[in-house]
DNA sequence: TATGAATGAGCATTCATTCAT
DNA sequence: GATGAATGAATGCTCATTCAT
């Protein structure tokens, strides 16, 4: 017996540390609901008990999680210098950025799991969104924007070009996690980044036709209906959108 | 006593639809482990025992909600034609088609509850993936194809741009059900489509700039580092993808 | 196996009243805090869960014991009727029944578990206080009030009268389900009313010395210190009350 | 570091008064089973650990407690001397003096957390009796018997009517220390005392009923039922006499 | 002596599932 | 088929107690 295992070894200070990763990783696998504190416990090395002397319940476990690791990845983005890269290099580094300390880590699991979680706990849902989407969002469109005023970009709609740039990457995210796993495929990620930058930033449509449709204002109609002989069915999916 | 209640006028055949548009609602709004099969019973109208009549557990249960509800959307897709619109157009109305039957309506929660629950329930996962998943892509990837086959579109990675494609509408959907309502913000999903295609379509790259970066095929690999002035962090970034 | 112990052939309108006896005696012997809802259970003969079936907590199913219990009680005695028995007789006859009801019963337990909670749930003890303290303390007082009136009582503070008038009662059934039991006493609670009331209506001064005492008003000032040869000790208690 | 922060100044025998005192208090907030350690602890200002310095268990320092603070109490009641007083003077001090030295204060907490407790902890309530309650009994006992004796009290039970002397002041201390809290009430001590004591001294009875009760032994039984027209229901009570 | 991190048994509460009616 | 009372395993959380420092 000994001491072989001394009862506490580990500082006061690397506890928490600890609890956080094996949170994380106990609420990556089971969600937040399926997670037993007591996995986490073991998990890190500790009895159920000890927990509830770092933190006070599960849900403020998760936020810890959540506060632990995501903000600094935000962070990191948000102090991103604009130097004399081109808009386009800007926002393939932040994607990129992105991805490398987030997407492909565990860490996209909070995503999920906030997603999931939104609804019992709002201030959750609202602590991700200004902590995490909001400051990404704000980074994205700022880039967006040096684009358009160095003449780089397009005149779009850039509040919600932003949003939907890194839309992708959240699912992308979100797949690995999920579908890869139980589906057994194996999405090459940079292949995926780089055809969302592909069509992103060149556009599908060929050189040749782009004279037919270019030359619009960003926040430009849809294109004109008649014009291009839809069908009726899309003119009525236009006149009424919905939500 | 009599039929003084005719409890059960309705026909047996009308019950597990009453209870799978029950578990529904009771699915989206509380997730899988917050669901509690009491409040299916009770919103469909029948009591607790009743739900095992049909189905013989919770997972089961939710299984029979992603059949019944999402296959037909995934036909209707699937049986769109290919006429003489521009494959711009088709791809437009397809994606507005999903989001007026999918994303915008209560069975976007559907996502977000397998997403977090694959894991716990691979088969749904496959399950969904082959259903749901699958034939969306195929379908994006047969009009991509069209596209560039008629020469409206570049030559782009097909099988990836039509994951990237419609990507964003789920994350759409997905913000929509939670962090749209946690925090009060109204995104305009009209608008979100707009900018979606419209950078997807055209580009953010401004005309003039085109020239420098277009011509190289889809899968080519991402613009030359060197070329461009781009920093080593990018390179390294390239060079260790990870995941 | 057969169906030896059928699984509920008890009705469900039995339940409460079983559920809230086997309460009664568990939070007898153990106090609220020692009592578990397993053994309440158990001791009703169904399972933990069944407990919440009827009662949402440990603490509104004490409540209920309360109502249950103890309010028939209150009820007895508040319809007393007022006949041609002397007033002396009806204050008899009242603490007897509060003894036969309450005192020498299950029930006198509730008093030591109201007091011991009454911090922690203030809402319980106003319910006792509202429900079984202050009707008896009413009924008393009406019954003083009657005395007086009828020229059978001396003129005293009635209100007050009415509170100590009980108290004794209160006392022995605490002490009969506590002392009595773990010091193998076995106190006679007719001979411990009999001497209460016997003090009370006739007092301990003996008849010749009346005189000297009797005549004060009843709200009059302790006996004249000074006057009767008393330590200063006791002028200083009575100049400096507490509390 | 020497002695920078000169943490233990206080001497070790200061030590246990401490813990009493603030195991006084919280178990007098909380009870027993709702007193937490560490509340003690923090309290004296001195970590969970060392109150097992002192005292090997919950159990033993609430005993503790009980020791230290009831006990000389008793010892100063014990020590009243028999002067020239009258009896009723006496009797009036010795329940002035309990009220200031006891009901009053937080000891009087005591009282509510024996009786509570007494069942668990069977030797707690022996200690209590034969420390607190006994000699209180003896004492009040000794003040009748010599009242009888000079010929100021009638014949009484005195064994009984010691224990029915004492039980309002118990009953009042409880009060005061949950009902009034909780019911917002504000119950009046000295005013209590009195009129306890006007009762007890003279009784209810008016000078001029006397003759028709007075004058049977103190332990005669209750007054004859069929010769003051009692109803039936009190003979019966009293025939039965229960527990 | 004193500390306070760690433990783990213990209990209230929930809810998917069963089954006698 | 339908009911809903009953079950009991499962889990979040508390707190008396221990013990390495």
């Amino acid at each position: 017996m000994a001491n072989a295992t001394p009862r506490w070894t580990r500082r006061k200070d690397a506890r928490p540390q600890e609890l956080l990763t094996s949170a994380l990783r106990v609420f990556s696998e089971k969600g937040y609901a399926g997670a037993r504190l007591e996995d986490v416990a073991k998990n890190a090395g500790v009895s159920k008990g000890t927990v509830y002397l770092y933190y006070p319940n599960k849900e403020e476990l998760l936020k810890a999680v959540v506060i632990e690791h995501v903000s600094p990845i935000v962070d990191e983005a948000r102090h991103q210098q604009d130097d004399d890269k081109s808009s386009s290099t800007l926002i393939r580094e932040a994607l990129h950025l992105w991805w490398q300390r987030y997407g492909s880590t565990e860490l996209s699991s909070l995503t999920k799991i906030v997603m999931s979680e939104a609804n019992a706990f709002p201030e959750l849902g609202r602590f991700f969104h200004d902590t995490v989407i909001a400051p990404w969002w704000a980074y994205l469109e700022s880039l967006l924007q040096r684009g358009i005023q160095r003449g780089e970009f397009a005149d779009i709609d850039v509040e919600y070009a932003a949003k939907v740039l890194c839309a992708p990457l959240v699912t992308l995210g979100l797949w690995k996690r999920t579908l890869d796993t139980c589906c057994n495929i194996d999405t090459n990620p940079m292949r995926y980044i780089e055809a969302h930058l592909q069509m992103v930033l060149n556009g599908l449509t060929c050189p040749k036709q782009k004279q037919l449709t270019q030359g619009k204002g960003a926040n430009a109609a849809p294109v004109e209906p008649g014009a291009s002989g839809e069908s009726a069915s899309v003119l009525a999916l236009r006149k009424h959108p919905k939500s």
